[in-house]
DNA sequence: GTGTTTACCGAACATTCGGTCAGTTGACAA
DNA sequence: TTGTCAACTGACCGAATGTTCGGTAAACAC
């Protein structure tokens, strides 16, 4: 047998790097994280680090923009402006809870941006039309007076969608799929608990 | 005349250090926030945060138990053991929200904690054993058939605090009481919103 | 075998970090 | 007037931070 260490050369790129790094950015924070703790967990020196990626914030800003990504992709689809609001609102929660869960580190990482820096701040922009499109279309549903009446529609989407984003708080994969957690929300959510 | 209270010079004490320390972590998240911008936000230099208080981990460490007693408190409470089980559980989330309301600042900390310290890990068991305490809550309700037996008891209990707890990331004082909160959100998850 | 490229290491960089400490200030007591 | 003491300041420390850079072993191209 050699003795030398036969070791393949497997090698990170930059999508295996941005993969680990946000995996540890969720388990640690984004600020709590060094370069260091990155080149722990991807198994090289800090400076391997900077041959595949140009640096700390980048690797936030590409991750951020992979969620923002997926979700204006949903709301740019036709079913998210075409037929009444309240079938809208609900296909845009189902699809927010599969993007939720199909990106998850990446959704994870979104919702905790809080704007310290250029990069934060404008995912924190981009996030924030987001809402407002979610916003609106509670909005028209509630004016169509398919939701009740006795709730503001301002209220009710910001529960709604903290009650879909507190998925990342919990979610793992081996907790069901997307679609019975999006059944799950919507039944809570528009027809209730109580039997 | 043996005057028993000392006209104190104008400045800061421990209390007014730990608030002003919690609204710069809740704005730029803790490992975000250096003392340097503590002590920019409280008119002195950083030395003087030293005066006051021990250091920067024991500010969290204040801050954390203020909002985990909170909650303690209030499942010591008598409504929280005894009576019916669905009445347990809303009695039980709309104190949440008051105390959430009342320790805004405090409770938002509490939630954006990791684990990435001593002090944070020992803050995260406790939060843990709150939770399982609502767990358990909800799953009597469902055994008591009071809520909805096709969804999951753990799930429902994420979810319905996932709910309460994405109240930190919007509500401000000026947004209405945190008795019309507990109304909205006990309405939309138990009755829910379709009319 | 030689040259080139890929993927990395180790040492260093300037800067920032949380924290310490000797000394200063000014209100008050005597 | 003098002394005390709460409430600071400013200079500083060692460690950690994100990043750069010169070098290099191994894989590949010819």
């Amino acid at each position: 047998m050699a003795p030398t260490t036969r070791q393949r050369k497997r090698g990170h790129d930059p999508e295996s790097v941005l993969s680990v790094a946000v995996g540890v950015f969720n388990e640690r924070g984004y600020d709590g994280t060094s370069m260091e703790d990155l080149a722990r967990a991807l198994g090289v020196t800090k400076s391997a680090i900077y041959y595949h990626v140009p640096g700390k914030e980048q690797l936030l800003a590409r991750a951020l923009d992979r969620a923002l990504d997926g979700l204006f992709e949903m709301v740019a689809d036709e079913r998210a402006s075409a037929g009444p609001a309240i079938e809208r609102l609900e296909w845009v929660v189902r699809q927010s809870v599969r993007i939720l869960v199909e990106r998850l580190p990446y959704v994870t990482l979104l919702l905790r941006v809080r704007g310290n820096s250029r990069t934060e701040e404008l995912a924190l922009e981009r996030r924030r039309e987001f809402d407002r499109f979610i916003a609106h279309l509670v909005k028209e549903a509630a004016a169509d007076g398919q939701i009740r009446p006795d709730l503001d529609p301002a209220l009710v989407t910001r529960l709604l969608f903290g009650t879909v984003n507190s998925l990342t708080e919990w979610y793992q994969p081996s907790r069901g799929s997307a679609d019975d957690l999006a059944d799950a929300i919507l039944l809570m959510t528009f027809d209730g608990l109580r039997v």
